[in-house]
DNA sequence: GGCCCTTCCTTGAACTTTGAACAAACCATG
DNA sequence: CATGGTTTGTTCAAAGTTCAAGGAAGGGCC
């Protein structure tokens, strides 16, 4: 797509190196993701990311949590979220409840056959992402790894209005 | 989820900074995923997996390619392609056209208007990918960020079955 | 040619995600 | 304590993805 004028003068296009790295990222994620998504599909009954939201749950104290904290834990919507949460309610892996201190809220709660399932499909899951990923990088790697992505994420959070400057609310 | 027993013996978890690691990997690429998605949605009217399509074939030669070799770059099903293209076919950014040499095949091909659309947007694309990745990383990070991808990309790949050792088909 | 197996691509149904729109509850302010 | 703006969670419809099934063409082999 390279040489063309455009609008706010000469964009600066990617150069050999960097195609290469963007290209590399967009096939592993896409590879990656698609590899997880088909083991917990086959094994746990449901897409990565609803395994997400029970591994979430899981960590909380009480195994609940409310819908908008889970949805910024998990960095989705929460459309999404209440779609999912609904598909996870009619498997029973997952229950509502009203949440007492906020009449508008609702608390997803991990229920026993919930957490039964992730126990079973927890080992098996794990050794995907080993296999896939960390198994195959040195201890360097995956310290660079963790340092890249820590900052990619900071940067694309749509930053906490003054969480740092409450003063200036 | 981490200490219980399981069928094939304790398998192993993963500690704390693989943890760390995982998560970071995991917010990072659905926020870097779901922002381009929005920034080409927005600009483009179409999602990124739909975008790197035409640019795959505005690389390639004759601004066609067979439907296989185009899901086999992009890493995706020939049936989400099917549908993908369908769509693109609708918004009259490609065009399909039967394969000469092969009755059962598919030519995906890139028409001036995908062509104009790609131009048009393309500059905005590349600066959202620098201003959320490249940007941010320095130049050895972005190296190692493209051997890790590199090395996950290929553990995933699924091995041309014989590529390399023709004689033991 | 006839047979069988494979590859190519599409299709339809089920499921998931998106984005806009909405009602209910909260809350700051006057 | 009213009022207007915000937050919370859901809903609908449209769009995208998955998976299994299937028709058509290629290709090896007798």
């Amino acid at each position: 797509m390279p040489p063309t004028p455009s609008p706010a003068g000469e964009p600066r296009w990617l150069d050999g190196d960097e195609q290469r790295v963007w290209r590399a990222y967009l096939q592993a994620t896409t590879l990656l993701d698609d590899y997880l998504d088909r083991q917990l599909q086959r094994d746990a009954g449901m897409p990565h990311m609803y395994y997400g939201l029970l591994v979430q749950l899981s960590d909380a104290p009480r195994r609940r949590l409310r819908m908008t904290e889970l949805a910024k834990n998990m960095k989705i919507t929460r459309s999404r979220l209440s779609h999912a949460v609904a598909r996870l309610e009619k498997s029973g892996w997952v229950r509502r409840e009203d949440c007492p201190s906020d009449k508008r809220g609702q608390l997803a709660i991990l229920t026993d056959d919930g957490y039964e399932v992730l126990r079973g499909t927890a080992p098996g899951h794990v050794s995907a992402v080993r296999q896939a990923l960390f198994d195959r990088l040195t201890p360097e790697q995956q310290k660079s790894l963790g340092e890249i992505m820590t900052i990619v994420a900071e940067g694309l959070q749509p930053k906490e209005a003054g969480a740092d400057l409450p003063w200036l609310r």
